[in-house]
DNA sequence: TTGCAAATGCGAATGATTTGCAGCAAATTG
DNA sequence: CAATTTGCTGCAAATCATTCGCATTTGCAA
């Protein structure tokens, strides 16, 4: 866990220009709970100066995302949810048919990524991942639903 | 390995209309190497006949993708990518840099749904999916960049 | 046949994300 | 410093895959 500041302090640290605008941004994000959508931190934003353009919160985050500073996910709802980094310890299992998310803990994904790094020697990148599937209350369902006979 | 009409007998079986527009894409859908977008479905389906509508087309994939017989899957391009559920035996590791894209198969992805499954009773639907990073040759690349010291 | 639910074509709408561009601000240079 | 380059922003328009509304057909069963 870091500072409010940290990812401020981040970006001056690597040489990057702080405007008004992305501090702004960046405290928003750190500011939120769990993931965001670019709209609903720009409604954040918005609160606190109105004249911060969606585009710019955008742009943030691509910066943000290319400084592996925060992680993006589709979650399923036609919009990308962003996180910060230290939020991702966890993955995401998503009922297709009632919405319902699981987190699940990191280590469920290290024998993939091991498999994945010593035999094709590619790196993933799964910090904040979704698989998407049934949870045990509509896989009963939809197996009624099949097999009625 | 089934026969060319697979599908459409598939969809018989089930008491489902199979309009000539249906067995057109049902076709098409068969005949195609590997994954395909819904454009490039219906470029194909134009070929045999023009009056097939990219609307119907994307009704079709919902209706084999409800019935389970083909999959989608985002490969970072932008537009869904579809395939025969015959064709699904593997997953794919997608560079982010250089997009190219390693096969690997099924089985890397046992331990994660059996985890899932005993875990959280969660009925894991990872048949065609994707996993982002990097391949060996970009890893190597962005090392460089982050530390010439 | 007749009737109705399902399927289609067409064009318009959606909605998240991106982009072109002109104005500004910060940094760099000499 | 003043001049010049470089990066960032707002704004509005563009993108682009996918979905929808609706009028018109079609398939199938009574
Ligand atoms: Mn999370
Ligand atoms: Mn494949
Ligand atoms: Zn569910
Ligand atoms: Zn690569």
């Amino acid at each position: 866990m870091y500072n409010q500041e940290a990812l401020v302090n981040r970006l001056h640290a690597r040489g990057i220009r702080v405007t008004p605008q992305r501090a702004m941004i960046l405290r928003a994000v750190e500011a939120m709970p769990g993931h965001v959508t670019a709209e609903e931190l720009y409604a954040a934003v918005q609160a606190e100066s109105p004249y911060v353009n969606l585009a710019t919160v955008y742009r943030t985050l691509d910066l943000l995302k290319s400084l592996d500073l925060i992680t993006d996910a589709d979650m399923g709802t036609g919009a990308t949810h962003y996180a910060l980094r230290s939020h991702a310890d966890h993955h995401h299992a998503i009922c297709r048919a009632c919405r319902h998310s699981v987190e699940f803990p990191d280590h469920l994904l290290s024998g993939l990524i091991h498999d994945l790094h010593t035999g094709y020697g590619f790196e993933a990148e799964a910090n904040h991942i979704v698989v998407f599937g049934l949870c045990a209350a509509c896989a009963k369902i939809e197996e009624l639903h099949s097999s009625p006979a």
